[in-house]
Parts: C-alpha cells; sequence; structure tokens
DNA sequence: TGTACATCAGTGAACGCGCGTTCACTGATGTAC
DNA sequence: TGTACATCAGTGAACGCGCGTTCACTGATGTAC
C-alpha cells in the first residue's frame, strides 16, 4: 500500500489542510486525529507516518491557516493603492462573512486563547505569523515614519482579533455586526 | 453526610470559583470535573448535587470569572477623576501581571476562543459581561456624545482583549511587553 | 532494461487513560408533629 | 422542647466513550545491481 512520493506529500498537505479547518471551527481539543484522518479520507492509525506528534500538526496547521489568511486579505488588497489597501485589509478581516466561516479565517481569532497555552513551537509560529499579518498592514499605511506605522498596524491588528473573537460570542446578528462596524470605523480612523 | 444550607451554599461557591480558575488557567476543555472538585476538596461524584451539566458550570464561572474583574479594574480606578479612571483600568488590563496570571483574570482573553463555541447560555452571560466592561470604560470618558463615548469604549476593550490574548501567546517577554505597552499607548489617546 | 529486495504509506485493531455522567449508599440536617 | 422521619450533600465505584499513541501487517514504490 505504499504511495508514491508526490502522492505522501500531498496527503501530508491534505491532513494539514484538513486540521487547519477542524482546529479553527471547533478548536483544538475538540477536533481529534480520528477526525481529521478520516475527513483526510484516512484510517486514523497512518497518522505517525507524517507527524511525531498532535503538538507537531497543531504547529504546522497554525501555519498553514496563517499563510492562507494572508495570502487571503493581500489578494483583497490587490489592485489598490496604500490607503485603499489598508481599507480593504481592515474591511475583510472584519467582515461578517470571516466572522461565519471561521475554518477558513484567521487562526489568532479562531484559536486565540487555545494557543497561548500551546506548545513553545506552535507559539512561535503563531508570533511570526502576527508579525507577519501586522507587516503587512503597516506596508499599507500612509505615515512616514516606518515604526510608527508599525506600532499603528499592531493596534489595528489586535483590535481586530478582539473584535473579531466577539463578534463570535455574541448570539445577537445585529449587536455582533454593530460591534465589527464600531470597531472597523475606528481603526480606519487611526 | 449532609451539610447544612450554609454549607452547601459556600461549596458551591467554592466549586464555581475553582473552576473560573481552571478554566481561565488551562482551558474549558482541558479541565476536568474531577480537577475541579478534587481543587474544591470533594470527591467528583458529588458535582451533580451542585450544576446540571458541565456546561452549565461554565456559564456560571463565566459569570463569576467576568464580576470579579469588573470589580478589581473598578477597584483600580477608585477615587480617580474621570480621565485618570480610564487610564488606569486600561493600565490595569494591559499590565504584564494581568497577562502572567490569567487563573484570575478576564474571560474573554483568557477562553475567549473557547467561549465562541459555548452554548448559547454562556455566549449571553459572556455577551451580557462585555456589555458591562464596555459600560464601566465609557462612564470613564470623557466626550459629551454618550454613544461615541460607548463606542470608543467598545473599541478599547476589543483592543485591549486582542491584545492580553496575543501577548500570552508571544513568547519572547520583552516583544510580549511591548505590544502591551503599544497598544496601551494607543488607546489612551483614542 | 530487468530483476530482487528494502522501504515505508496506509490499514485496522489494540493500548492505557481520562472524560462526563450515573448510581447505590451513608449519615447529618431539616421538618412535621 | 423532644422525637421520628424524610431529605439530600457528599462518597466512591462504575458506565460507555473517545482520546493520543502504538504496532503487526500489507503490498506498491523506490533502489541497487
Amino acid at each position: 500500500m505504499r504511495k508514491s512520493r508526490v502522492e505522501t506529500t500531498e496527503t501530508r498537505r491534505r491532513i494539514v489542510e484538513v486540521a487547519a479547518e477542524g482546529f479553527r471551527a471547533k478548536g483544538i481539543h475538540a477536533t481529534g486525529l480520528a477526525d481529521v484522518m478520516a475527513a483526510a479520507g484516512l484510517s486514523h492509525g497512518g497518522f505517525y507516518r507524517h507527524f511525531e506528534s498532535k503538538d507537531q500538526l497543531v504547529a504546522h496547521a497554525c501555519d498553514a491557516g496563517l499563510t492562507g489568511i494572508i495570502e487571503a486579505l493581500e489578494a483583497s488588497a490587490d489592485g489598490c493603492n496604500e490607503q485603499d489597501g489598508f481599507r480593504a485589509i481592515v474591511d475583510a478581516y472584519m467582515s461578517t462573512a470571516h466572522r461565519d466561516t471561521p475554518e477558513h479565517g484567521c487562526p489568532l481569532a479562531g484559536m486565540g486563547s487555545e494557543l497561548a497555552r500551546a506548545d513553545a513551537n506552535t507559539r512561535a509560529v503563531a508570533s511570526r505569523g502576527f508579525d507577519a499579518l501586522v507587516d503587512m498592514l503597516a506596508e499599507r499605511m500612509t505615515g512616514q515614519d516606518g515604526a510608527a506605522d508599525r506600532s499603528r498596524a499592531a493596534f489595528a491588528f489586535a483590535a481586530m482579533i478582539g473584535a473579531l473573537t466577539m463578534s463570535r460570542i455574541i448570539a445577537d446578528p445585529a449587536a455582533s455586526a454593530s460591534l465589527l462596524e464600531d470597531v472597523t470605523q475606528h481603526i480606519e480612523a487611526i
């Protein structure tokens, strides 16, 4: 039943992908390896041919999720000038669409409090992802001072992560959307 | 072995208290009822004399944790005028002490992404707690327009929740503290 | 290029363990008279 | 106020279940000659 190297690589990629969706949508603890492997179309015994442990998968899934959201946000700002790009990124991140599809959204919002308790490697991956998000936003800022831009971008992302997390807790759709809109307005006025 | 009504009330309070600490420090999923009952000095079979389910305990623990953080923040602003009170609250929430003691800190930061997947009752409790936190901060704002104050206070709390969560993910103490300081400065300049 | 063999991706069952929940039981507390 | 009995807080063991991890096995792939 051995598979070719190309197939093996593709299988591993698929495991990481479905794990990243599961962890963001249902949480790290609540997503079992058997769930992940079944979603990838495999029996769960084969997991350890690809990863040393669940913790290692968490790190890779976090990385993949962050890469995905960075690419999605950059795509939404594609073709915009600086100022429009900044607004496009904030609008995309703070959209109800993002709120309602955590499985494809930002891992820092989808599993933030679980990442705070993750192992050192996963936290390092998440920290680098946050830095990359902040850098990406800072590049679209119109200020002259690079350090000040980065500081404002970090502020903006902290607010976006907190607001998106809260918007998923608030059950009333109007109140939830209203929080996203309020915070978006303030961020765009930074 | 029946206990008096006073003792029963005290036991229930103690279960909620240790559960609130466990859920914030280790996460809801990772904190078992046996852990909670043992920390409260009881065998875990007696849990169902006090609560219908773990979900119900989560709701009560979330409520207790929110009441606790609101009281702590109000205490830190005690005796201040409006503007100093606002700064005192933001400084207390954004302190490294708060970051390093999640078991006594804000449940919205300590278990935010798990609350987003909690049952309707727990989410309602968490939503009311967020509203109470925002109201408390808005009261300390110096603007004339009440609705605008509340909107700014919601923005400030979203940023604080996001920044505190991220500060617990970032392993490097300097980078973590630096994020807290950066965001604090921007919030206090709102 | 063809053959023999080593490698290893994936299967399916099993491991020990801890989970939330249930239950029969104990005996002090609360209540009815 | 005193007595008889019902209540129920807490114990300790058990329930079925799913978890992460391990392992013997299969057979196609990759490699050495």
